[in-house]
RNA sequence: CGGGGUGUAGUAUAUCGGUAGUACGUCUGCUUUGGGAGCAGAUAGGCCGAGUUCGAUUCUCGGCACCCCGACCA
């Protein structure tokens, strides 16, 4: 893409009531704009980054077996009543449309998902299954806070499987915590990540959260380095500060933010529906649910905590709006111009996204906005390089290593065999 | 929802009970071109409502919005 045609621009400084990084840099760069407290627009590069996000969970979900769906926003008032959340969940939106009638905009989708697959499915022969959506959630946040991290109407993944029993929901939940592992790896949070022990609520003794460390959280985790698993704050106590797998005590506090979560749903929402199928025996059983959530913008706008820098964005290759910044500092001179338009024609050919800024500023300018949109490989071309034997620069963005490269080694970059920043 | 803070141009800010100023941005022109460059010109603003006052952006009250702390967060 042309960056003359992008029709956000990068701004100098943040809104002054900004404070979290992630907001402060992600509007700077045009990636997204508040509306209000906690509802954002994702703007071209942002959205192209959720997307990436999407689609990573997309594969790893389509692996597990997951079928994708989706579901309504509007949700009629009934269903809310069957499980007695019209009354207690103290964040839903509810609407009433000049007929009168009431609905709830979803926070979450048990009270759609459980009547729906309740058409299908009525013997062991239909079970189990899992399907899942990529859905806009609402939720009456009394505070929105901290950017995109806490918002009151955001992307989230959400799946619901469906077993037979309990032993074939537990095999799945515990498939489900390797599938968010490797999730949070592809994304560019894997080593910050962990799987977190927490409250299991009504449901079961434990749920599990994957929580990421990063001071802009709101949560406190005590990790065993040992098992590489933490424990979230409310249930410390009950386990008298040990660790749940090795019972080990020597425990290390962080300040994490929740980027996902997976719950044994058991029969919570089968019972008030009547979800039931018939076993072998022709006997009525409950159907056993699980569900697992991930917000997208979330995990956006926890990559940026923990990655962004003081001069900007930096974004993991598997999720960065572009791969290459083609930094064309032509400024008029006919020769580079055309170098740099060879090149782009070139890159795009080889299928790599490139953001080919080519507009007439200064180099300052260019160099700094590219810090501050954070693709990761950045590729300048000007009549300095030209000189040098028609080499380019490449810089990688993390790390801020310059190298000057053939320009034929430039597209090495398409099959993953050259880095910028890795050993020579 | 309880507490605190803040509302002035697209952004960041200054001043003031009496004509609202600066920087960045944006637009025009010229120069410049490897780290947010320069010159000239232009553009654009007091959150809403009520009260006090000859006069309110400024003072008072109410509302709304945003940010922060807390509570809440299947």
């Amino acid at each position: 893409m042309r960056q003359s045609q992008l029709f956000t621009k990068a701004r100098k400084e943040a809104p002054a009531d900004e404070l979290a990084k992630n907001a402060k840099l992600l509007i700077r760069a045009g990636y997204v704009d508040k509306l209000q407290a906690g509802v954002y627009t994702y703007l071209p590069l942002g959205l192209r980054v959720l997307k990436k996000i999407e689609n990573i969970i997309r594969e790893e979900m389509n692996k597990a077996g997951g079928q994708e769906i989706f579901m309504p926003t509007l949700q009629p008032k009934e269903n809310w009543k069957t499980t007695g959340r019209w009354e207690t969940m103290d964040d839903l939106y509810k609407v009433s449309d000049t007929s009168g009638r009431e609905n709830a905009l979803g926070p979450t989708h048990e009270e759609i998902v459980v009547p729906l697959v309740k058409q299908f499915v009525s013997s062991y022969r239909d079970l189990p299954f899992s399907a899942y959506q990529f859905q806009n959630k609402f939720r009456m946040e009394l505070r929105a806070k901290s950017g995109i991290l806490r918002g009151r109407e955001f992307m989230m993944k959400d799946m619901y499987s469906f077993h037979t029993d309990e032993e074939g929901m537990v095999k799945y939940y515990e498939e489900m915590k390797k599938v968010y592992t490797r999730v949070f790896t592809r994304v560019g949070i894997g080593t910050t990540t962990f799987l977190t022990y927490a409250s299991g609520g009504s449901f079961s003794k434990y749920s599990h959260e994957f929580q990421t460390i990063t001071p802009a959280g709101e949560d406190t985790i005590y990790i065993c380095d040992k098992c590489h698993i933490a424990v979230n704050k409310e249930i410390i106590e009950d386990l008298k500060s040990a660790c749940p797998e090795c019972g080990g005590k020597n425990l290390r506090t962080e300040t994490s933010v929740e980027v996902g979560n997976i719950f044994e749903l058991r029969t919570r929402f089968s019972e008030p529906f009547n979800l039931s199928y018939k076993d072998e025996e022709g006997k009525e059983q409950m159907v056993v649910m699980g569900c697992y959530g991930i917000g997208l913008g979330r995990v956006l706008g926890t990559v940026v905590e923990v990655l962004g820098d003081e001069k900007g964005l930096v974004w993991p290759e598997a999720i960065a709006p572009f791969r290459v910044h083609l930094v064309d500092l032509s400024a008029g001179n006919e020769e580079v111009s055309t170098y740099a338009r060879a090149l782009y024609t070139e890159l795009n050919a080889c299928s790599i996204e490139t953001l080919w800024d080519e507009r007439d500023l200064r180099a300052g300018e260019k160099f700094a906005e590219s810090d501050l949109l954070g693709i990761p490989l950045r590729i300048v071309v000007s009549k300095k390089t030209i000189d040098d034997g028609g080499q380019v620069e490449i810089v990688d963005r993390k790390t801020g290593q310059v190298r000057m490269v053939d320009r034929a080694e430039v597209f090495k970059i398409a099959d993953g065999s050259f880095t910028v920043g890795l050993s020579d």
